[in-house]
RNA sequence: GCCCGGGUGGCGAAAUUGGUAGACGCAAGGGACUUAAAAUCCCUCGGAGGUUAACUCCGUGCCGGUUCAAGUCCGGCCCCGGGCACCA
């Protein structure tokens, strides 16, 4: 008998032995189901944090469950290699960003090992490894020859000081993070992939996607955003020299249409270009404008403001010159630049009118009690009636929305459109560390995609940042080439891309992981394909995942996968917060101090009444809970924790603390629970192991408290099986084992019966945690002589007829409220019920002088008794 | 600002289809064992009242509604978090 739990040496030598064995290596194998189970890959940051700890234990609980389902389990690791922060780290210490990422990735894939999880890691994917992005950039070209992908200009953010465009995570307060210059916006050319083409089968495919949570889809329909409206031609009343004489512009209000007072456009616009030429003050507000931010965020709640150009656009129905506005809000990429203003009906337009003293014109009044809806405190935004809008006075909102198109389009004055709010794609990016784009400008001017045998165009790896321009732009000996048509000079494009691009279809990657002969080898992909399990942060809910989609069509049009979508169900699981403690230094800034340097003081009911540093013992600051972050200095390392208490006990811990979607709150003492009741748990099954003889179930020999173990044993089957397959809510799992746990340690009958219902107990006690703590439940079923694999276990079966039970429990009710708990026989008939719950002193004693109006029997669970 | 979530004891949570609010765990308090400590085991543990018993009243962010019955459904608010297209 081995008396203590010795985590460390059982955790070695077990994923020493799964590693001997290549437990995880999966290959096709047809007749047998398979489950493709991902979890979202990691950014090699330097270090695993609690955030991938509890991403990649969900995806291997999954993972092994559906293993001991009799399934074909594939479950792939890799690394999402490119990206910003390589580029930082370089600049920072000198390092190169090659070199900085693949150590990274060693150190953390032996973090990712240490925790048992059950990788393939033969199919390890790395996408900053010419290997994977060669074929990134050979479906670049692809699309380009079908049309998928073109150039225009965009707005970047650009730092003046070190001449580089900025992300925006860079800009902080309108300034560049580390010139602390004023950012501007700069337009310059970039690639841009047409997932507009796909709006629709994107936005109509969701509604089959029935195993992802409601909120994502929610989102993505919101995100792209479908509208019908209208797109209607303005015309300019004056003419402009060099500009158009009309402009259009879309709205889905066009029953307000007769509400316009003023339109508005970007700062950009050709008009608004025309009127600063001879108007400095117009000029120096285009100027401004080019300093707003590039984020929506911002965007939406900056102030908003505007200049009258001096022109005017005529009314497509009245005829009525309207002033022509520039407005900050406004943007040149987005539809035509320019929007229709009705104050009355659109808050945005409603408040600019007010600051600027335009008119505001009411034109639809409050449908519901026919009252003037008031619109002298704000706009009425609700549909309703139309008045003031001769000839469609009278006319509901939705009426008017259809007599007032066919009346533009039979002016030819304007159409019906559906439009979306999503954006082409924009994957070009001005930074070094990134997939090279695989394009070629010519001498001639034209552009073509590099020729397929020139495939991978190769980052080089040897260089040093400065934090200025790209490597890439500055180093004349690699883009400078000759034209592969006809020998001419040419350049190669010196942009890398979106890494949302290479995280797009990685999940398809791993299928033929080390395939040379192309992107994907559809034999392979087409068996593992779609994901069945895909397991991420819910802050991917709409990029990531969104593109991934879209990835997964151009592939299918590609002719690479035969599927629609990339994942058959998703996971969105919560954050991991810990507990920030501060404290003011002199100039009253807040000095974050880890969780773990700062000691807690409790009331008598343990409550937190002081919280002092553990090095000088004077008083810190409680700031609740918060995201683990090197901000706050509330990051939990796993290294440490898993050194100290064992893999298993982290899986445990973060499995037990919530369930998966909710966010994690980390608790030291949490987790020195989860740990106890391992040793707990060890103990029981090291003295079961010391019993000899132990017969076989004999259920017709059976003593109630032997059956009362069994019924526990195989309720806890039917609830875990059920938490893991449909709800996955592990944090009930663990409960219940707990509770099966709890009785198995009071249960002392040693008889051969008592021993072998104790077995059974065990036994599936080990099954029910293989998944969560795999190494302690391999070494204990190893110690009972089992001589198959716990991973292969065959997942326990509820006996239904160990669940039966003579008699139940159920609440007695007086209108409504509980007045006895009753034992009654298990499916009495509601009369049975009612005669027991009539006899019950406390139930007599509220119905006293009162007539029974009705009563409720739900069997096996309550009787109501109504009375008055 | 817009879109999407969340809010239940001292704390993390549970209540799966509208049917006993608080399973399981943490913290805390009390006790056993021990020379002592650790470990382990046992008891108490939402609030108020009550002969500290039976039991009663109140209680799931706030206000209102539907229902025999609401943490759960509906309407209106408040607060906290995620995303907003160049962080990943």
């Amino acid at each position: 008998m081995e008396e203590h739990y010795q985590h460390q040496q059982i955790e070695r030598e077990t994923q020493q032995h799964w590693q001997d064995n290549q437990s995880f290596a999966v290959s096709e194998t047809p007749d047998k189901e398979k489950f493709y189970c991902l979890s979202m890959f990691p950014y090699p940051s330097g270090r695993l944090h609690m955030g991938h700890v509890r991403n990649y234990t969900i995806g291997d609980v999954i993972s092994r469950y559906q293993r001991m389902l009799g399934k074909n389990v594939l479950q792939p690791m890799g690394w999402d290699a490119f990206g910003l922060p390589a580029e930082n780290a370089a600049i920072k210490h000198g390092v190169a960003p090659a070199k900085w990422t693949y150590e990274n990735i060693d150190y953390m894939r032996e973090q990712l090992k240490s925790l048992g999880f059950a990788y393939d890691w033969n199919r390890e994917v790395t996408t900053c490894n010419p290997d994977y992005y060669r074929w990134e950039q050979w479906f670049f070209t692809k699309l380009y020859e079908k049309g998928l992908v073109y150039k225009k200009m965009a707005t970047v953010n650009w730092d003046p000081v070190d001449q580089t465009v900025l992300a925006n995570e860079q800009v902080v307060d309108g300034r560049g993070w580390r010139s602390g210059a004023l950012v501007e916006r700069k337009e310059i050319p970039q690639w841009f992939i047409k997932i507009t083409a796909y709006a629709d089968q994107l936005l109509e495919s969701l509604d089959h996607l029935e195993h992802w949570p409601e909120q994502v889809k929610t989102m993505q329909r919101n995100w792209i955003g479908r509208s019908e409206g209208i797109e209607m031609t303005f015309t300019l009343a004056e003419s402009i020299p060099g500009v158009e004489d009309s402009f259009t512009i879309y709205t889905t209000r066009p029953d307000t249409l007769m509400g316009v007072t003023y339109v508005g456009v970007a700062a950009e616009h050709p008009i608004a270009l025309a009127a600063a030429k001879n108007n400095p003050e117009i000029a120096a507000f285009i100027e401004e404008c080019k300093h707003n931010a590039v984020a929506e965020a911002e965007m939406a709640t900056m102030e908003k403001k505007g200049m009258a150009t001096g022109f005017h656009a005529t009314h497509p129905i009245t005829g009525e010159e309207v002033p022509v506005w520039i407005a900050n809000f406004v943007l040149m990429e987005y539809g035509s630049g320019a929007v229709m203003a009705v104050p009355g009906h659109d808050q945005r337009d409603w408040e600019f009118a007010t600051k600027y003293g335009l008119p505001i014109k009411q034109v639809i009044e409050n449908q519901e009690d026919s009252t003037q809806a008031d619109i002298s405190h704000e706009a009425f935004t609700e549909h309703g009636v139309l008045v003031n809008s001769a000839p469609f006075d009278g006319l509901t909102s939705k009426e008017a929305f259809d007599a007032i198109a066919k009346h533009l389009i039979k002016a030819g004055k304007g159409q019906r459109k559906v439009n979306y709010r999503l954006r082409d794609w924009g994957v070009s990016r001005q930074r070094y560390w990134g997939t090279p784009i695989p394009m070629i400008h010519l001498e001639n001017g034209e552009t073509i995609g590099a020729p397929a045998e020139d495939l991978p165009i190769t980052l080089p790896t040897d260089v040093t940042l400065d934090g200025t321009t790209s490597p890439l732009k500055t180093d004349s000996s690699w883009s400078s080439i000759v034209s592969p048509i006809d020998g001419t000079p040419a350049q190669r494009e010196t942009d890398t891309f979106d890494t949302f691009m290479e995280s797009s279809w990685y999940y398809a990657r791993y299928c033929s992981a080390n395939y040379q002969e192309g992107m994907l080898n559809p034999e392979q992909a087409n068996y593992w394909l779609p994901v069945d399990q895909y397991i991420g942060g819910i802050e991917h809910a709409v990029m990531h995942l969104l593109y991934s989609r879209f990835f997964h069509k151009l592939l299918r049009d590609e002719g690479l996968v035969d599927s629609d979508e990339p994942f058959k169900q998703l996971l969105c699981q919560g954050m991991v917060l810990a507990e920030t403690y501060y404290r003011e230094d002199d100039k009253g800034g807040k000095v974050w101090i880890a969780p773990g340097d700062v000691t807690i003081e409790r009331d008598d009911k343990g409550q937190i009444i002081a919280a002092h540093h553990k090095e000088d013992g004077q008083p810190v600051h409680y700031a609740g809970m918060g995201k683990m972050s090197k901000s706050k200095n509330n990051g939990v390392d796993p290294q440490g924790t898993i050194e100290q208490y064992g893999a298993d006990t982290v899986r445990l811990f973060t499995m037990f603390a919530a369930p998966p979607d909710q966010d994690l709150e980390w608790s030291t003492s949490g987790v020195e629970g989860a740990h106890r009741f391992l040793r707990r748990f060890w103990r029981l099954a090291q003295e079961h192991n010391q019993q000899t003889n132990i017969p076989a179930l004999d259920f017709s020999q059976l003593n109630d408290s032997q059956k009362d173990l069994r019924r526990i044993t195989h309720s806890t089957i039917k609830n875990v099986t059920n938490d893991f397959g449909n709800r996955l809510t592990f944090n009930t799992a663990i409960a219940r084992v707990m509770e099966l746990v709890n009785a198995m340690g009071k249960f002392t009958d040693r008889s051969p019966q008592g021993l072998a219902v104790m077995h059974e107990a065990l036994m599936t006690c080990i099954k029910l945690l293989a998944p969560i703590t795999p190494h302690i439940c391999h070494h204990i079923w190893q110690q009972m002589g089992n001589s198959t694999e716990i991973i292969d276990a065959p997942w326990p079966e509820c006996d239904e007829d160990a669940l039966a039970a003579d008699s139940v429990l159920i609440v007695a009710q007086v209108n409504g409220k509980v007045r006895a708990k009753l034992t009654v026989p298990a499916d009495a008939d509601k009369e049975t019920i009612e005669s027991i719950a009539m006899t019950n002193e406390n139930v007599q004693k509220f119905l006293t002088d009162k007539a029974i109006r009705k009563v409720i029997v739900v069997p096996n669970k309550l009787i109501n008794i109504v009375a008055s």
